[in-house]
DNA sequence: CGTTATGTACACCGCCCTGTGTGCTTACGG
DNA sequence: CCGTAAGCACACAGGGCGGTGTACATAACG
């Protein structure tokens, strides 16, 4: 018990209810959105009684960060790490969100929470700066005059298509890929790129 | 009182109560959400009993409807309206938001309610495809040569624009016009603008 | 075995929410 | 001046919320 604190992994011994219970909050936070759904209802769905899962997390703010932090890896690094893309290509896979995603929950939390200073809307600060980072990393790798511009801007696309898509009920993220691409072929000098194509311009 | 009903301006002969209510929530709303806004709050900060308030609104829902159709003119028309600018600056005058402003309200309302169905929900999907529309039209008036695209592309840059502004907590629409100007020169055919710059590209 | 951490079951608290019921006051208009 | 509609004050219902207290069961590990 000295080697496994309450880490990452969570359980020690016991039946792994910490992961139910953010597996549930996956799950009923996205579907229903934070303030809709009920530590009750949360708890039932995780088939896990409400004392158990106050002993795991102090609170609800708790448990929304932890749920934001769970949720990185399985979008940004699938992106990102895929070396059988080319930069561009990697710069253009951030847009094929599968239409599931109902709306990318960072900014879900930040309007939901509606408190800048909450641990969730900390995180999703950080994470979204990250991803214009790791964005930028991709254009410079590209060959992009002005990595950061063109990180920055893209991570604008991407929001822009998240938020519309919610608003709209209608997948925007094709629309953005467009722009992307018009944007990424301007901001590669020529003969700086690997893959470039002419022919498109704005799709 | 034949001659008004509970009509758009509202008061009949009382100390107009409903305009009262409409105006508490414009800044109510906006400042803490509309979850997080209760009834009580919203009636003591319009100093209307919440008796009044229930009668000149079957519900909050019906509020909230209502309070997104009041927001529409002061933005919308008061960007496209400006006969003093070129359609061009028209164009990049949406993107010129005074920086009080928290978030786009329509899609606060559409995270926040989280139910399509929602007659708010519902009305901010029409304002939006109407922001849109009239922004092709701009588009057109300024020759664009697709201009329902390019009004949806800087229909697109604005909502990304309003939730990164949100989620980061700083200003993201100097990069989203700086966007805009490159997708609009890129839109028009040379010699088709009226007042187009060649030098600025992408700002 | 027993100890200890883990999880369970269930009732319960206080708070705030939307929404009403009731009776009273004000002001406008004929 | 009087009727009527608009608005007010106040209390309360009903429910969901986040969060807790208590007593009990189980699994891991010595």
């Amino acid at each position: 018990m000295t080697e496994l604190e309450k880490g990452p992994t969570g359980r020690r011994r016991g039946r792994g209810a910490r992961e139910r219970i953010l597996s549930a909050s996956q799950q009923l936070f996205r579907e229903q959105g934070i303030n809709r759904t009920g530590m009750d209802e949360l708890c039932a769905a995780a088939q896990v009684s409400k004392r158990t899962a106050y002993q795991h997390f102090t609170g609800k703010d708790e448990l929304v960060a932890e749920y934001l932090r769970r949720f990185d890896p399985s979008v940004l690094s699938g992106v990102f790490d895929r070396t059988d893309l080319t930069p561009r290509e990697r710069l253009l896979a951030a847009f094929d969100i599968p239409p599931t995603t109902p709306l990318c929950p960072y900014i879900a939390a930040a309007v939901e929470l509606h408190d800048p200073q909450h641990p969730a809307s900390q995180y999703a600060r950080d994470y979204k700066e990250a991803v214009a980072a790791r964005l930028a990393d991709t254009a410079r790798e590209a060959g992009a005059a002005d990595p950061e511009q063109l990180g920055e801007q893209l991570a604008l696309l991407i929001d822009g298509a998240a938020a519309r898509t919610r608003v709209l009920n209608a997948d925007a993220f094709p629309a953005a890929a467009a722009i992307a691409a018009a944007l990424i072929d301007n901001a590669i000098p020529a003969t700086a790129g690997d893959d470039r194509r002419r022919e498109e311009s704005l799709g």
